[in-house]
DNA sequence: GATTGCATGTAAGGGGTTACATGATTTT
DNA sequence: AAAATCATGTAACCCCTTACATGCAATC
């Protein structure tokens, strides 16, 4: 995912710690990526290093300075040029499709359990994001929409799955 | 996705050389993994090591010995064990995603093109899956399926997303 | 004559996570 | 009294991809 741009993206909407960074990220993108301290900060001091960024240490008495990063000039144009630059594909990984693959390997009872915690989870997953949509009053909906509509399409396509499934 | 597993299903259906299980993992797979040399190999030799798989050489007269592998009931047993637990959590990054949360960057122009250019390979994928299922005549169709599913519902939310940010 | 297919493998590197280290403050 | 929040960072590790090395045969 290139975690440079996602933090100089981070940063082009407001000067930020990596703290910050790291719960921003969690909060309003969770669903499509995240953001560990170990890669974080790393990068934080390679952008510093090339001028896509500036640093100003705010000290304070109980903890460590708090490093707040500001996205320069050179940061934001860096940025634009990689949004501009086509997407690379998707890269998706469902363990449930593979193992739903291999179910020969197992007892029908078990293809059953396997099924019905995915509709679960699904289901779960469902009922989070409808909850954070709702918190979040109205704008940039959008991602929540997405998500949700995957969700609903492996749902009906679960149902058909087991309808064809359950014969056998 | 642990390829060791990806590697014992392949071999539940039938032995196989490595060479032969990147191309079945390609043809039957290539939606949800994939699987190159540089972790093949490897992991076939611990397989052996471990006992969970058995090697045949077949050596040729102008190729490297042919060497098919056999899953044994050690490692029959082991994929099974690994079928049962629950499956890890789906692992997606859609590039795609981040650069559209990102878009207040660029010019209204190029968010056109983007979604456009997403709009044109989704539906592209979806002739390939129909081409391939075509080629498949039946059986096995849930994954082609899977698949199209959710490339309908990109599509829908595509449709749904344009509407809303043409005005603005 | 160049590319694709068959068939094995290794080495270097990329990109990331997890766990740890530190330590006061606020909340439960 | 325990856990979560704030806040930085490092080190070890994991998993995997890419590119390379080898080399003949068949196809285009």
């Amino acid at each position: 995912m290139s975690y440079k741009y996602l933090i100089l993206g981070m940063l082009s909407e407001n000067p930020m710690s990596g703290y910050d960074i790291k719960k921003v990220v969690k909060q309003a993108l969770g669903g499509i990526t995240s953001a560990s301290y170990g890669t974080l900060y790393p990068t934080l001091h390679k952008l510093l290093e090339e001028g896509c960024v500036s640093m100003q240490e705010i000290p304070q008495r109980t903890r460590p300075s708090k490093k707040v990063y500001h996205i320069t000039d050179r940061g934001r144009e860096e940025l634009r040029e990689w949004l501009k630059q086509p997407a690379s594909t998707d890269q998706v990984r469902r363990e449930f499709l593979l193992k739903l693959y291999l179910a020969h390997n197992l007892e029908p009872k078990d293809v059953q359990i396997m099924l019905a915690m995915r509709r679960a989870e699904t289901e779960q997953t469902v009922r989070e994001v409808l909850a954070d949509k709702a918190r979040q009053t109205g704008e940039k909906s959008w991602l929540a929409d997405y998500t949700l509509a995957m969700c609903e399409a492996e749902l009906n396509w679960l149902t058909d799955f087991e309808s064809r499934y359950k014969p056998l």
